[in-house]
DNA sequence: AACACGTCGGTTTTT
DNA sequence: CCGACGTGTT
């Protein structure tokens, strides 16, 4: 049955046995650089966990030469937890963390070098904007031509793109004058000792770029760097690979560094926005002349109807790679289709079909609902509360961007740090203790002047106000002093009693929350304690690595490494380390700005999921709703215009499908409660994108947009069968009859929900059936409408809303741009 | 220094 | 419509 053993003469590998043949071939890949196209729910994180086990087995790795690099905390947890079930192996020998997570671990052993003070922050973008805004005001920039934000999001760009201010091309004053704002504020952070999310990939790319000892080190270190979501990487992180692989230095000896195994799904790629470059994938395959590609196929997670609908639509998009998902499930239930007059009718059905599922025995947390964009969830929300359906919102505040947190660990961080001016100015007068902004101005004014931090311009400032600040930079002081030596947990106790913040929250009349936020911050830092292992051994992160593999008594399972590898192993010291090792607290820091934690609102309680479709990625459930599937919204209007937005919203579909286990809803609403105005949407050209056999519709199927209202050559595509989608439901009534189960387990589901047809189904009430579209009619215009204007020529209705006189068109005119029209104004005249 | 009022904006999100 | 944020008032 073995027909992949580890190693010739040996025992088969029990790693290999329960994988099928693409995911072997993937796992027990040579040492080179390959790609794997791993399609949803293609066992992916299981190859990847697999491979490093696999790796250490044959003795092909040991720990310390291994990197694994994910986007989420939540990914590497996983990893570590499931390669820690495979193998009796230290994982925190290996690297596996985030971009970010790796970069500070690294940035942190090499400071000196990285020209950053021991004591670092980071700053989250939260921090990020503030100390934007300070820079703004202290430089007396016009916020309203440069509003933060945009700064931000400019600045948070270029360093995804790897450039440096003096990197960025100028083609205007506009940008010029960014560019500057730019460069001040990478003075103003280095000033301070704090780095932003992209500070940590730039400077840790620099590094490794003009370092030559130290990038070396790495390259002959890392023999494997395996790297999850490759979809999702953007430019900067990209190069940053690359130099750890030995391919980023032109005329470098390229057999220096490691081999890189890429896992990734063009199809899934769906962080455009946030700089992600699907190209990645197509340059890594060129520049780094892989030879193994291998795709995963095979899926294990849904039923075939779900999957052939996914394939379908995503068939629509154009430059792919090339994959179809296939499963051995039987086609399983059809997709629902439900169509609402309301969005507040779309939720009440919703709530009745949950019910019923809930009857049937499914778990409520299996059952997600997942929208565009959050404001869809409030109505949702507001039905399942007034049906006393527990739910939780994914995508809230977390736990450590909430205020009172976020006050406490400023304090912490100027006992660290006290150059950190964001902190510093969070928590001067927080508690109030009579510091205005009068005074903290003047200290502003005095430590540009000397072109020093506000914690140093305090014995410059003299006056009530100098008294004033100077007592709260005592008081940091001695809380510094006092708190040299103490375990961390106490240190975080004594630093939000002293500094008066619980105190503040506990005469708060709605502090309760606050102060319980608060004692939970005492017990994280506890936990993380516990978890980082610094009660037993203060030791920094290098030390772990030079942990023995063979101490750990590994059984049949041994990880004794041959003798050359060992030799490395003791010698893993990089050059121009730091001795020093991070405190625990400077840990715990670090640890809160990667790692904001859940948003704790009734965490653990079986409850429906609600969620973007973007926090649904990675994730899966039995029942799937997708909702407000409109024109507009689903695929976004703001994506609409042009193709690669387009194509990404379809991905973005391609992900919401490929959630579902066993049942997926899709629905729409006729009209939305929108900004304070009710809209009127069509329904998602993603439904004409689905084949018609895996569909079943439970409301009556609309007349196609083109053939309501009088717009010539209409109706042609979609007249075939106006009911019940007659050859879908035929199809699944079969594969009903034949055998259907839902996951095994859930037989009672099974029987209530099977071979009953749904006619009890709340969703075919009369009462359900959709309003007609008087609105619509009375201006007869449809989206996607071609239509003419006198004015304007030729264009295409985007977006319908409002009613009467009130009624207003978003029109897209070929030559002058994007307008809103009033209908009852504007002189239109339909295109066919 | 806390509260009231007005304005503005409003895809998606992790680190 | 609804929340965040900033300004102005007591």
């Amino acid at each position: 049955m073995f027909l992949f053993t580890d190693a010739p003469g040996d025992a088969p590998s029990p790693l290999l046995a329960t994988l099928n043949a693409e995911q072997r071939s993937a796992v027990t890949l040579p040492a080179e650089h390959a790609l794997i196209l791993a399609g949803a729910g293609s066992g992916k994180t299981r190859v990847l966990t697999t491979r490093i086990a696999w790796l250490l087995h044959q003795g092909l790795a040991t720990p310390g030469g291994i990197m694994a690099v994910t986007f989420t905390n939540k990914a590497a947890k996983e990893m570590m937890t499931r390669l820690s079930g495979m193998l009796p192996v230290n994982v925190r020998a290996m690297w596996i963390g985030t971009f970010h997570g790796l970069c500070n671990r690294f940035l942190r052993t090499h400071c000196k070098a990285a020209n950053l003070p021991l004591t670092f922050q980071i700053l989250d973008m939260q921090d990020q904007l503030s100390a934007i805004k300070r820079l703004c005001k202290q430089y007396a920039i016009d916020d309203e031509r440069f509003p933060p934000k945009e700064l931000q999001w400019f600045i948070a760009g270029c360093k995804e793109d790897g450039m440096r201010p003096a990197a960025v091309p100028v083609r205007d004053a506009l940008t010029q004058k960014k560019v500057e704002i730019y460069q001040l504020y990478e003075e103003q952070c280095q000033r301070e000792g704090v780095v932003d999310f992209g500070e940590l990939m730039l400077r840790s790319y620099e590094l490794l770029r003009d370092n030559a000892p130290i990038r070396e080190h790495y390259q002959r270190r890392f023999r494997h760097i395996l790297i999850d979501e490759f979809q999702d990487t953007n430019k900067l992180q990209y190069a940053w690979i690359k130099m750890l692989a030995g391919k980023g230095v032109e005329g470098e000896d390229h057999h220096t560094g490691g081999a890189v195994l890429a896992v990734g799904d063009d199809d899934q790629s769906i962080y455009a926005f946030r700089g992600a470059r699907v190209g990645n994938m197509a340059d890594f395959v060129r520049e780094f002349a892989v030879q193994h590609q291998i795709k995963l196929e095979q899926n294990y997670r849904s039923y075939s109807n779900i999957l052939d609908a996914a394939n379908a639509l995503i068939g629509h998009n154009s430059r792919r790679l090339g994959k179809n998902l296939r499963t051995e499930q039987g086609p399983g239930e059809p997709v629902r289709v439900y169509e609402a007059p309301s969005d507040f009718s779309e939720a009440q059905w919703m709530v009745d079909e949950m019910r019923q599922l809930v009857r049937d025995g499914v778990e409520r947390k299996e059952i997600a609902v997942l929208y565009r964009s959050n404001a869809q969830s409030r109505v949702i929300e507001t039905a399942l509360f007034n049906a006393a359906i527990p739910y939780r919102v994914y995508g809230g505040l977390r736990f450590f961007e909430r205020a009172e947190i976020k006050h406490a660990l400023a304090y912490l961080r100027l006992l660290e740090n006290p150059n950190d001016d964001t902190s510093f100015m969070r928590v001067v007068n927080f508690p109030a203790r009579g510091i205005g902004a009068r005074s903290t101005e003047q200290l502003q004014d005095l430590a540009k002047a000397s072109g020093c931090s506000l914690h140093h311009a305090v014995s410059a400032l003299s006056g009530r106000a100098g008294a004033a600040i100077a007592g709260f930079v005592a008081k940091i002081d001695v809380l510094r002093e006092q708190t040299i030596g103490l375990n961390l947990r106490t240190i975080v106790s004594l630093v939000i009693s002293e500094s008066g913040l619980l105190e503040h929250y506990r005469t708060e009349r709605e502090g309760a929350d606050r102060v319980e936020n608060l004692e939970e911050l005492v017990n994280a830092a506890e936990s993380f304690v516990m978890q980082e292992g610094f009660g037993r051994d203060a030791s920094g992160l290098e030390a772990e690595l030079t942990q023995s593999p063979a101490s750990q008594g590994l059984g049949s399972l041994d990880l004794v490494a041959d003798a050359s590898t060992r030799a490395y192993e003791d010698n893993l010291e990089a050059p121009g380390e730091t001795g020093e090792t991070p405190s625990p607290l400077a840990a715990f820091l670090a640890h809160a700005a990667l790692e904001a934690g859940d948003n704790m609102a009734q965490a653990g309680q079986d409850a429906i999921q609600l969620m973007t479709v973007h926090s649904a990625k990675g994730l899966e459930f039995d029942c799937v709703f997708i909702t407000g599937m409109e024109e507009g919204l689903f695929p976004h209007e703001n994506a609409m215009s042009d193709r690669d937005g387009l194509e990404e919203e379809r991905r973005l579909m391609y992900v919401a499908i490929t959630r579902a286990r066993a049942r997926l809803y899709l629905s729409h609403s006729q009209t939305r409660m929108l900004h304070g105005q009710t809209r009127f949407n069509l329904k998602s050209r993603f439904f004409d994108e689905l084949p018609e056999v895996c569909l079943k519709w439970l409301t009556p199927k609309r007349q196609p947009a083109t053939s309501a209202y009088a717009l010539g050559g209409a109706g042609r595509a979609w007249s075939d069968d106006g009911g019940y989608g007659s050859g879908g439901y035929g199809r699944s009534g079969a594969s009903h009859g034949s055998g259907y189960s839902y996951g095994g387990a859930s037989s009672a589901y099974n029987s209530a929900r099977v071979g009953q047809g749904d006619s009890a189904s709340p969703s075919q009430r009369s009462a359900d059936a959709p309003v007609p579209r008087k609105d619509a009619s009375s201006h007869g215009l449809q989206v996607r409408q071609k239509v003419f204007h006198g004015k304007f020529g030729e264009g295409t209705v985007l977006t319908l809303e409002g009613a009467g006189d009130d009624a207003r068109a978003q029109i897209s005119f070929a030559r002058h741009g994007t307008k809103w029209l009033a209908l009852s104004v504007a002189k239109l005249t339909p295109v066919p």
